[in-house]
DNA sequence: ATCGACTTCAAACACCTGTATAAATCATAC
DNA sequence: GTATGATTTATACAGGTGTTTGAAGTCGAT
């Protein structure tokens, strides 16, 4: 059993999949081809068959990382929020979630992979639901339900949650056409972002002690 | 001059712009071929490029069809909004708004290709912001700034309104996700869509109003 | 040094795509 | 009815795609 044969693999296995995942987030599953992965990665044009069967299994492979890479990036937001008092909490949540989002220095490959599949699902998504969604709900929903003064069963926490998250990922998700609105030579730079997440926290801080003060209608939750 | 020859191909002709609307909207620009169209429509494979020089050309038209879809429905929105007084108007602008986009029953192929562009934009993309977006933004601010007792050059105008807009496209654009969040079964009815349009409604007014209680930071507005 | 595994390589295959072309068809105008 | 121009048809082409294959190379264990 000659195992360090799998070190070397390991390194164009991983060098292909960092590759890939760029040119993914970039360009989308179709516009992206075998020829120019195996190229970019230095790699011969069978490595990916060789590696992972086929295009679609280093997709998933990729998917599977941006996943795993959101969950952990979700969790390292809340870690830090999480000792603050509620409304610090919440605007630290945000100011963290778009810095990321917007920031240009970000590597961002896998925020750009995951609104893709967001808006225009494969069969991988349910990847991102599973291990990059999910496990944060939870989370999420008591930081807004600490808020609302309510706990997670009240449908306000979701729908607040939900605004809050929508204003963010629609920032993120509408950007090529915001850069385009704004002045010429706009661009997210760390202040702008500041003041953006402000606003979002000034909004949505409002919005949600608002709906605390009604009553909650009846609906459905999430699933767990 | 035979003209009524070209009243038999613009029924070819429209015939294939309504199917590749569908089509492109449902799929994407790559994922759709022109012989799938031209089947689907019941035309020569060669009848795109009689009438259209090529791909691209059919689907800048099409996406032209979309723009000026979106600006009329928009405006169709405002007026109908108008008259009421500044809140109602408000609600009602969000109600149409998100039961345009979310509920199963209306075409929606608009809306579909309207939120591929925006995430992953084509050279089409500008058509779309010139004649779908530019022209009401005007309008868009005017019902926001009232709000706010400001006026458009104000930039909690149009962050504002992009709250409220980003709310409602992220219902739409992640309709796919929610659909496998929510429990089973879940569908956007009339009912549903007019409760999370009565949140966003509510949600997004106190927003708007704790920020009319605070100073304007100088800032940037938009492109007109 | 040799064996045997794992990995890389170059080439080819089969398929699909957008596009072009020339013939056929159609509807109208004279 | 025939000529004319617009439209449709069938077919072919050139390029690119994912995938396969068998040979060559690599490297550690024996």
């Amino acid at each position: 059993m000659p195992e360090t044969a799998v070190q070397l693999d390991v390194e164009t296995r991983q060098r292909l999949l960092n590759v890939a995942a760029e040119l993914f987030a970039e360009h989308g599953f179709n516009h992206v081809t075998i020829r120019e992965i195996c190229q970019a990665a230095g790699a011969n044009l069978a490595a990916v068959n060789y590696h992972f069967r086929d295009k679609l299994g280093l997709y998933k492979e990729v998917v599977q990382m941006a996943a795993d890479a959101m969950n952990k990036f979700k969790a390292e937001i809340l870690d830090t929020v999480e000792p603050q008092p509620p409304e610090e909490r919440l605007r630290g949540y945000i100011r963290l979630t778009l810095h990321r989002l917007l920031d240009p220095h970000q590597e961002s490959w896998m925020e750009k992979l995951i609104a893709r599949e967001t808006t225009d699902p494969t069969p991988a998504i349910d990847l991102i639901i599973e291990k990059g969604i999910k496990p944060t709900v939870e989370r999420n929903g008591r930081m807004v339900g600490e808020l609302l003064g309510t706990t997670l069963d009240d449908p306000r926490v979701w729908q607040c949650f939900l605004s809050v998250q929508g204003q963010c990922l629609f920032y993120k998700m509408s950007m090529p056409v915001t850069l385009r609105m704004a002045p010429p030579g706009f661009q997210y730079t760390s202040e702008v972002v500041d003041a953006l997440a402000e606003h979002v926290y000034q909004f949505s801080l409002a919005g949600i002690r608002a709906l605390a003060a009604q009553p909650a209608p009846p609906q459905m939750g999430w699933r767990s």
